[in-house]
DNA sequence: CGGGGGAAGTTTTACGTATAACGTCTTTCG
DNA sequence: CGAAAGACGTTATACGTAAAACTTCCCCCG
C-alpha cells in the first residue's frame, strides 16, 4: 500500500497535465457570459488566482509589487469582477450577516432600529437581515429557515421565550434589546432608559399640578411595560395625595379608544392626566376624549411614548417620550460586534427625552 | 498504472482503512463543539456523505432504502445538523435570496410590502433582504455591498434611475414596483391600479356635489404621482363647471401643513374638496384646516392615499384609498419568481379600494 | 563568497455541499 | 443460464475563495 502511494507521488507530471487540460476547457466554456471569477481576473492580469485574492483583499503589502497590483485591479474593473460571496463565506466560515428579530414592522420604530443597526453593520462590513417574528411570515417554525442567509449573530428585540430558546440552542452570539436585564439569560442586553422616561413624565405632570392619573397600559406581557408600570406607581406614590388607576388596552387605536372610553367614563373622580404606554394608545385616547366632550389639554392632559410621526399628526400635538430608534439599533449592533469580538459590551442604558408639546397643561386650565 | 489501479481495487480494505483514519482525525478535532457537517451525520448514521445529501435533499427515492433514510434523518436530528448555506449556495450557484429595494422605511407601507414579499418568498424557499435605498445607510455606493448576501434577483420599488443602472449592469432578474410601465426598461413591472384609485376618489367627491378641488400633491418626481395628477385632471375635466388647483408639498406633516395653509388661504373661491397624495399630507391638511377655522368635513372634505394607521387616528377618520401593501409585495415576489423560472409574469394591476370615512361630506353641509 | 533574508509571486489546500459517475448485489426474464 | 435491469449505495469532483506553505530570484552583510 505504501508502495502504491509512493509511486503516485513521484510521478506528478501526469497529474498536472491532466489538471491543465481541464482548466483550459473550463475557461473556454466560461468565455460566454458567466460571471467572472477571480481566476478570470488572474488570467487577464497574467498572475495567479492567489495574487488576485491578495490584492483585492488588501493584503498585498510586501507580497505583490505595486505595478502588478494595479494590473490586477484594472483587470478586475475591466471584467466587472465581483467576488462570489457564497464562496467567500464558505472559506471564511463567516457570513458577516446578522439577523434582526423584531416583533412586527407595524410602526416606524422598528424600521428605525433596523436602519440604525444596518448603518453600523455596513460600517463594519456586515449586513443585516430582518425577521419579523410572529405570524405573518410563512411557515417559519424556525427563524433561521426564513433567513436563508447563514448567520453570524442575532439581535433579538422583545422576543417570545420559545423563539429565544431556538436561537440559544444554536449557540449564536446574541444581543437582546429591551429585555430582562438581570443577566439571567446570560445574553448581552441593550436597554432604553425607560425608567428615566417615566420619571420625566411623572415629574412633568406633577409639576403642572396633576394629582389624579390614569395609566393606559399596553396589555402585552413585556418586561419593558412591566418596568414602566412599576416605576410610574413608585414615582406617584412618592407624592402624597396622588391617585393612580390603570386601564389595560391592546396596542391599537381602536383598542385604546374602547379602553379609554370605559376608563374615562367610570364612576368616581375623573383623572386629569392620562399616561399612555404608546403613541398609538394616545391617538385612541384623543378620540375617546373628543367623544366624551373632553378637551385636550384643558380637561385632560395626555402623554405618549415613542414619538412616532403620529405624535405631531395629532391635534394638539402630543407630549411624548422620544425613543431614538436608530440609536437603539446602532447600540444593539455595536453590542453584537463587541460580543463577536469577544469583548464585553458596555451596559449603559440609552437616554430618552421628554418632548413637551400641546397635549399637556395644568389641570382645570381655561 | 493500470496494474496499480487493479491492485488497489481488489484490496478495498486498505483504502477504507486509510479513509477511516483521516476521518477520525477530523472528527476528533471537530468533536469540540463546531457545527456538525453532513459528513458528521454520515458517520453517525454509518453511511456516506452523499447518502446524507440525498436523503436530506429529498432525492433519495429509489436510491436509498427507507430504513437507511430514517437512520440518516435520525442522526441529523440527534446532532442538530443544519446544512451550511454558504456551501450549498456555492455548489448550486444560487442563494435563493432576493433583494427588496425600498425608498425608505418611514411608513408601514413598505413594511407591508416586505412582509408580503417575504411570505411568498418563504413559501418557495427564498429569503428576502432589505435595502432602504437612499442616504441613511452607510457608504453604500452600491446596493450590493450592503446586502452581504449574494442575490438571485431584485425587486425595486420606486427607484432612482442611477441605482437602477447599477442593478441592470449586474444582469440580475429584476421586477419593478409601481414604475414606468411602458416597457421601456424591459423589466417586469407590477403596478397598483392608481388610476382607478383616482377615479374612485373623483367619483365619490363629484357625487357628493363638489366642484371646486385642491390637489395637495407630493412634490417628488415619481411616475406614480404624475399618473395620479394627470388622471385626476382628466376625470374632473370630464365634468363641466369644475375647478382644480394644485399645491405641491413635501411628503411630511409639516410640509403639508405649510402648503395647505397657503393654498387654502389664497385669494379666490376656496376649494371644498382637498385631494391628498398621501395620508401624511392629509394629516397636515387637517392641522391647516383647524388653524384656519375650517371644519372637516362640513367646510372641507379631505381624502388621502395609503390607508395607514394614521388615517383612523385622525378625527374625523380619513376617507382614503387603501393600498394593500402586503398584496403588492406578494405580487412583486410572484412576478420575480416567474422571471426566475423564465416565465412571463402577468401584467394585471393590483386593485385598490376607496374607504369612505368621516372626512368627506357634501359641500356646505351644516 | 556564502548564505540569510526579503520581495514577489505561485502552488496547493480546505471550506461543506450536491450530484454525476461508478460499483455491487440481487432479481428477473428471455 | 446469461444478461439486463433495478435497488442501494459509494467515490470522486466541482463550485470560487482565502491563506498557509512553498519557490525563485536578487540583494546585502559578515
Amino acid at each position: 500500500m505504501c508502495a502504491v502511494h509512493e509511486s503516485r507521488r513521484t510521478d506528478p507530471d501526469a497529474r498536472i497535465h491532466a489538471h491543465d487540460v481541464q482548466q483550459k476547457d473550463r475557461s473556454t466554456v466560461a468565455a460566454g457570459s458567466a460571471r467572472p471569477t477571480s481566476r478570470d481576473v488572474a488570467q487577464a492580469a497574467g498572475v495567479s488566482q492567489a495574487a488576485v485574492s491578495l490584492v483585492l483583499g488588501d493584503k498585498w503589502r510586501g507580497r505583490v509589487s505595486e505595478p502588478t497590483a494595479d494590473r490586477v485591479r484594472e483587470a478586475a474593473r475591466e471584467l466587472g469582477y465581483r467576488p462570489n460571496l457564497a464562496a467567500r463565506n464558505l472559506r471564511l466560515g463567516s457570513t458577516r450577516t446578522v439577523l434582526l428579530v423584531v416583533p412586527a414592522l407595524t410602526t416606524e420604530f422598528f424600521a428605525g432600529v433596523y436602519t440604525g443597526a444596518a448603518r453600523v453593520a455596513a460600517e463594519h462590513g456586515f449586513g443585516v437581515v430582518l425577521y419579523p417574528s410572529p405570524e405573518g411570515i410563512g411557515p417559519a417554525r424556525d427563524p433561521f429557515a426564513s433567513a436563508q442567509a447563514a448567520l453570524d449573530g442575532v439581535i433579538a428585540s422583545s422576543m417570545a421565550a420559545d423563539a429565544l430558546t431556538a436561537i440559544r440552542g444554536d449557540q449564536l452570539p446574541l444581543v437582546m434589546l429591551d429585555s430582562d436585564p438581570d443577566g439571567s439569560t446570560g445574553a448581552a442586553t441593550v436597554n432604553l432608559d425607560i425608567r428615566d422616561g417615566v420619571r420625566q413624565v411623572a415629574e412633568h405632570l406633577l409639576g403642572l399640578g396633576h394629582r389624579s392619573f390614569l395609566h393606559l397600559a399596553a396589555d402585552i406581557p413585556s418586561w419593558t411595560f412591566e418596568v414602566r408600570a412599576r416605576e410610574l406607581a413608585e414615582q406617584l406614590a412618592a407624592v402624597p395625595g396622588t391617585a393612580l388607576r390603570t386601564a389595560p388596552a391592546p396596542i391599537s387605536i381602536d383598542g385604546a379608544l374602547t379602553a379609554a372610553t370605559a376608563a374615562l367614563s367610570a364612576p368616581g373622580p375623573r383623572p386629569t392626566a392620562l399616561v399612555c404606554d404608546d403613541d398609538k394608545l394616545a391617538a385612541g385616547a384623543y378620540k375617546a376624549a373628543r367623544r366624551l366632550g373632553l378637551r385636550i389639554p384643558e380637561d385632560l392632559s395626555v402623554t405618549g411614548l415613542d414619538d412616532l410621526a403620529l405624535a405631531t399628526a395629532l391635534d394638539p400635538e402630543l407630549t411624548t417620550v422620544r425613543l431614538d430608534a436608530e440609536l437603539f439599533g446602532e447600540r444593539g449592533m455595536q453590542a453584537l460586534l463587541a460580543v463577536l469580538e469577544s469583548r464585553t459590551p458596555p451596559r449603559d442604558d440609552i437616554p430618552v427625552t421628554l418632548v413637551t408639546r400641546g397635549s399637556t397643561a395644568p389641570p382645570g386650565a381655561p
